[in-house]
DNA sequence: ATTGACCTTAGAGTTGACTCTAAGCTTATA
DNA sequence: TATAAGCTTAGAGTCAACTCTAAGGTCAAT
């Protein structure tokens, strides 16, 4: 079990922002130190860097959260209600990817027309 | 020419954005009306269209004030400085996919889960 | 036993990126 | 010619996502 600032280190958050994170329901702790430290398992962890992830991709913290409820809690949601919310994600993950691609063709020419041109 | 809100509906933002992002830098309207207007050309489109997918993307501001200066004025910068910042931006572009790559698993994985769960 | 590095909470403050408002000028349409 | 839609500026307001502060408790090491 890590302290909230050894899970910080570990996935390059400071603790101040885990904190945040647990107050808008995206991480927990699911243990506490008798001192009510908070302490993190391994699903922890693993949530923890699922968020981090998706942040970094650019999903706001309400569509995490919504991803997070599909993931952890599937029960509760129609199969209907999964493929529509997980195929928008999917989409829009395209969408990036086909961006990210143009990004990298522009930023390739940039260096080459650099490196060639000397 | 376009006008303003002419470029707003082509490229997907608001004239107000439009406006913003121009008092921070990043488009310019290369002509005025004679009633002050602002006017695009097609190479401000152009410009424009790079802004909104390096936005996207989830480049700042900034970030892109500073790319855009090396593609319009190469001459300034020195090579050595055009390939630190353009490789670094190619290394960010680069871990995102990743990202968006891991991501694309992770809801594939869900979505076939509950297709294939019924 | 005290120092320093950690932890706790509640809540205030900051930053980046918009987003809107007000007051007034321009242009196309009825 | 008037009415509406669209343009101008300066500046205020909003929102998400942190980021920090204060006041105090905990813990390992000197």
């Amino acid at each position: 079990m890590l302290k909230i600032s050894e899970l910080a280190g570990r996935i390059g958050l400071s603790a101040h922002t885990i904190r945040f994170y647990e107050k808008h329901g995206l991480i927990e702790a699911s243990q506490r130190s008798e001192s009510g430290y908070r302490l993190y398992s391994a699903a922890d962890i693993n949530r923890a860097e699922f968020v981090k992830t998706a942040r970094n991709i650019g999903f706001s913290l309400e569509d995490i959260a919504q991803l997070l409820s599909i993931r952890l809690d599937r029960s509760s949601h129609s199969c209907q209600e999964v493929t529509d919310i997980t195929r928008n994600k999917l989409h829009e993950v395209n969408r990036k990817m086909a961006e990210l691609k143009a990004m990298q063709k522009v930023l390739s020419r940039l260096l080459d027309n650099c490196n060639g041109g000397l």
